[in-house]
DNA sequence: TCTACTATTTGACCTAAGTCAAGTGTATTG
DNA sequence: CAATACACTTGACTTAGGTCAAATAGTAGA
């Protein structure tokens, strides 16, 4: 699964130079200042953001608390899934934790080039079963591993997401609390 | 996203009937007798199963427990999705919990017809976002419900569920232990 | 019907992680 | 520099759910 994106990167590089375009035609640069939203809750996810470079993570509200669901890095693309497919207002925000760079496409944009372009299908195939396999990735961890476990994956695995993101939000995407965190952290 | 499967069943319907029989003519029927096994550990996931009548499930064994990761009733499309999307060894296996009656599409034919049929890959990738959004909704839950609640919710959704599946299986469906699902029904 | 299983319940105790509250440290900014 | 805030730690206590073990149902076959 792990090498599936580099699947998809052999794709889009396979594709002919019409489509292409055609993709690049319809995306746009925008940066976010680190503390800016690129989705609120209850707004429809209308866009795609691909990740240039920074750092921005999607949460919800559950009991006034904040749970983290997705940290983006350079080249993950960053959507509320849902909002996104069903063009339904989202239950979650995406914010920029660091000032972040993004290129942006929008939703009508890309299901009409797709109409035009077929093979922008299988692409957005590939991005679908990519985020499906992530999801239930997370899903398994969360019934295999304890919060110390999940937290030495992420320490070895992604180690800049340590020295970069506040432990309140790394902890709420871990699913514990900051003080359990905090005290995995002294234990080790 | 529930009206997302009606989304899905339209977009079958407005198939042009040449799709509908490229389909249709990759596809046969078997019947599974209570306790076979649909798919086991470590082989590929070569062939989907659209699930005609009867109820089986998926789990992978984890420190020598059986997590059951999904149920799958009429008209579910029971597949491994890592092992079928990636064609690699599974870690699930997916067993037959009563007689199933199931229409199998091999994965190699349906990839084959998707390039004779461009329209099968927009409806491969609907039932692949179904799907993520699927999987989404469960981590959704696991985070923000207790376990009462989740048994709650699947005795008021699915009751048939209840009734028809030994409470061990429910039980690992829900995360908990058998013990503990027995408290949470003594309670109520 | 009796036996042997399998399914479910109940009890006693344990543990990972949460909650609340009170620190300490370290920025940032007026 | 003081002051306010933010980031993190530590302590004391609670709780949901797990584990192990034993007791009851149910149920299918000899």
């Amino acid at each position: 699964m792990t090498s599936y994106i580099s699947n998809i990167n052999q794709y889009i590089k396979s594709l002919d130079s019409d489509t292409l375009y055609a993709l690049h035609s319809i995306s746009s640069e925008k940066v976010y200042k680190k503390g800016e939203y690129l989705l609120r809750q209850n707004e429809v996810c209308t866009k795609s953001y691909l990740v240039l470079s920074g750092i921005s993570r999607k949460y919800y509200l559950h009991d006034g608390k904040e749970i983290t669901t997705e940290l983006f890095f350079e080249n993950d693309l960053a959507i509320s899934f849902e909002s996104y497919t069903c063009q339904q207002p989202s239950m979650e925000f995406i914010e920029a934790l660091t000032d972040v760079k993004v290129s942006i496409t929008y939703y009508q944009a890309f299901q009409a080039a797709k109409a035009a372009h077929p093979k922008l299908v299988a692409l957005d195939l590939m991005l679908a079963e990519y985020y499906a396999m992530w999801v239930e990735k997370r899903l398994f961890q969360f019934h295999t591993q304890t919060a110390t476990e999940r937290y030495l994956d992420i320490l070895e695995r992604s180690p800049h997401i340590i020295q970069t993101i506040p432990l309140t939000i790394i902890a709420s995407y871990l699913g514990i609390s900051l003080e359990t965190l905090s005290r995995i952290r002294a234990k080790i």
